[in-house]
DNA sequence: CGCCCTCGAGTTCC
DNA sequence: CTCGAGGGCG
């Protein structure tokens, strides 16, 4: 490139740089990935140092943060805050170590130590502290004004209004970082999508924007939390090492870097962030690198500053999970429990080293609300090893043509009839392919057909070979078909058929939820079953009889109507029969019912029966057994290990009783059942 | 309109 | 098993 194309580029770069400065450190809404900008800003300096004329005073590249915005007061602090070069990757942290080398001597670097701790995905925050009380909370800003945001710190749950240590000093200016949990983001999203407001695209834009609000209440009621880092101008107190400035942080009642580690030269700092990179889905927090810093503050004078950052601090990053690219079109995908789901197709883009060219788009509902459309530009991330997702829209980027994404009318897979069921559009065809295994496993799951044997694996084997192509083919399966698959030698495959054999005798209300009608669970089945003495009366109910049933309004009974209605169903239903499937159509016994109108709720582990015997019990004894504690429970049986019914039943005043004592209640009739 | 409770998905442990 | 969502009832 020549002089004259490099200052062309350079100025493109600054505009485009400065552009995006504005809507990351001003507007808290980013319209670009990290990556994207910082490559940007990389090439911008590669061009400055190539030709140094180049670089202006006002360049992007000699800029720490964005410029306080007018609405906050502004505040000077007492010493700058500073901000970090990157390492990319271990050989960069190498370059990071060599120039500390040649500076200090390789005699004293050799066994230099480095304190290296998380760097977490927020905002800077430094909170001034004068004989222990907090005085000012301040932005970074542009390092050296930043805003003045004491009223919403305070509203930060775990900073310290007053340090908790019994001789405060005059004066600490502790610094750290403003950050979210990464559930808590979600949920803060999610609680965005509702009202309608445009979504944070990651944790640090959530803090950043939460802090910087200006009305308190609004920050108040986000979730933030703080993690102090360090400290900047102290009176009254000095520390030697930045890993006793940590130390003395937790004990003043911070949450403080962690978890970190002392590092004795470079091998061990690669060490620990390669660690810490393979374990970042393990935190709380989204973790976007590890800083590493010259644990000997003496130190830190003989390095000194360059421009922008100091040489003795250095952010290792970890390869990033976030990137932006444009939905080209939407396929709607069917998955194991019938739920269909829209996934963009995105312009092929490189994220953290992989190549991503779809992402879930999560709902129809959530599509709706976020206004997310074909063409967009939106952004997209990749956790671990999840499924990327598209997490939030770039409207500024939308050509007018993009076009909204529907719901399809009718299953892709199947053809057959889809019903909402809450945010979820979900098929509602017995036999549909793309459910079968998923169909398979439930139905002969516990508490429903109860074919031991006969779990996930085994129903996505039975699909794969063509054994199975709609679920009464289980019933058709004979010895020799499954002899030989993968796990099944003559023992095995002799016991799957006697429990296929044995399943084939079913309660009316079992096989009902075993269908898999979408809002139909054991409760509902049961209650339809009492209404109906046969297959053939429900299958043939109007909604209008349905919905006049107590417990069937009218989403259940249009689920159901919309299941029996289709013929390929019916079919299958036949089918089932023609195998040697009988339904069992049980009139009411009347024997003792002393539990009559009482209901009970179980948690935590029985030790003489199992959950599900005791809950059958209960029902058998004319009571009623439900999973969630409220008002109108009468008892809860606690076993070993209650969870959070436990508390819960306390603290409605529910009566809890012990297994013994539900024991002593149900004595008498325990032989009968 | 508010509460209860079922459904179903997700999480975590063995 | 827990938890959130929302269906259904009063």
């Amino acid at each position: 490139m020549d002089r004259k194309g490099a200052a062309r580029r350079a100025r493109e770069l600054r505009d485009l740089l400065n552009k995006y400065d504005y809507h990351y450190y001003v507007l808290d809404r980013p319209i670009v990935s990290d990556q994207e900008y910082d490559d940007l800003k990389r090439e911008l300096a590669a061009l400055e140092e190539r030709w140094p004329e180049l670089r202006t005073p006002d360049s992007p590249t000699q800029r720490v943060g964005g410029t306080p915005r007018e609405e906050f007061t502004r505040y000077r602090h007492a010493q700058a805050m500073v901000s970090l070069d990157d390492a990319r990757n271990p050989g960069e942290l190498r370059d990071f170590h060599g120039r500390v080398e040649r500076i200090l001597g390789p005699l004293m670097a050799s066994g230099l130590e480095y304190l290296v701790e998380p760097k977490f995905d927020g905002t800077s925050l430094e909170v001034v502290y004068e004989k222990g009380a907090m005085i000012v909370a301040a932005t970074r800003g542009d390092g050296m004004v930043g805003e003045d945001v004491t009223p919403n710190a305070r509203t930060i749950r775990n900073l310290p209004l007053r340090l908790q240590i019994s001789d405060p000093p005059e004066r600490i200016d502790v610094r750290g970082e403003v950050i979210m949990r990464v559930k808590d983001f979600d949920e803060l999203n999610r609680r965005l999508t509702e009202d309608g407001e445009p979504l944070f695209a990651n944790p640090r834009n959530a803090a950043a924007g939460s802090l910087r609000q200006l009305d308190q209440r609004i920050t108040a009621s986000r979730p933030l939390r703080f993690v102090a880092w360090g400290v900047g101008l102290t009176q009254g107190i000095s520390f030697k090492k930045q890993s006793e400035i940590l130390d003395w942080l937790k004990k003043a009642g911070f949450e403080a870097s962690s978890p970190r580690r002392t590092c004795r030269g470079i091998d061990e700092v690669v060490e620990f962030y390669e660690e810490m990179e393979s374990k970042r889905d393990s935190f709380h927090y989204e973790m976007d690198g590890v800083v590493v810093k010259v644990n000997d503050l003496a130190l830190w004078e003989t390095l000194g500053s360059t421009a922008r950052a100091p040489r003795f601090w250095i952010a290792g990053k970890f390869k990033p999970r976030e990137a932006t690219s444009v939905i080209r079109r939407v396929i709607h995908s069917v998955g194991p429990s019938g739920t269909v789901t829209p996934i963009a197709i995105l312009d092929p883009v490189n994220i953290g080293g992989v190549t991503v060219q779809r992402a879930s788009l999560h709902n129809y509902e959530l599509v709706e609300k976020m206004d997310i459309r074909v063409g967009d530009t939106v952004f997209v991330r990749r956790a671990g090893d999840v499924i990327p997702e598209v997490v939030s829209v770039i409207p500024e980027h939308r050509p007018p043509d993009a076009e909204p994404i529907r719901p399809p009318k009718k299953c892709p897979a199947d053809a057959a009839p889809l019903v909402k069921d809450g945010a979820y559009y979900k098929c509602t065809g017995l036999a549909c392919p793309a459910k079968l295994s998923g169909t398979i496993a439930q139905m002969a799951g516990r508490g429903l057909f109860d074919i031991e044997g006969l779990g996930g694996k085994t129903a996505v084997l039975l699909v794969e070979t063509g054994l199975v192509k709609d679920p009464a083919d289980v019933f058709y399966l004979r010895y020799e078909d499954i002899l030989g698959l993968p796990g099944f030698a003559e023992l095995s495959a002799r016991n799957l058929m006697s429990a296929i054999e044995a399943s084939k005798e079913i309660e009316f209300p079992r096989f009902l939820t075993a269908l898999g009608i979408p809002g139909v669970g054991g409760v509902t089945a049961s209650i339809l079953a009492e209404h109906f003495p046969s297959l053939d009366e429900l299958s043939a109910a109007s909604k209008e009889t349905l919905m006049s049933i107590k417990g069937i309004g009218p989403e259940t009974a249009r689920s159901v109507r919309e299941f029996f209605g289709q013929e390929r169903n019916q079919e299958v239903i036949k089918k089932f029969f023609r195998a040697g499937v009988r339904v069992i159509y049980r009139k009411k016994e009347a024997g003792p019912a002393p539990l009559l109108g009482k209901t009970f709720v179980f948690t935590g582990a029985l030790s003489t029966m199992t959950r599900d015997e005791a809950e059958a019990l209960v029902v058998k004894l004319g009571g009623k057994a439900t999973s969630s504690v409220s008002r109108k429970t009468d008892y809860v049986v606690a076993g070993e290990n209650p969870g959070s019914k436990f508390a819960k039943a306390q603290q409605l005043g529910v009566k809890i009783i012990s297994e013994d004592e539900f024991r002593e209640m149900v004595g008498p009739y325990l032989k009968r059942v």
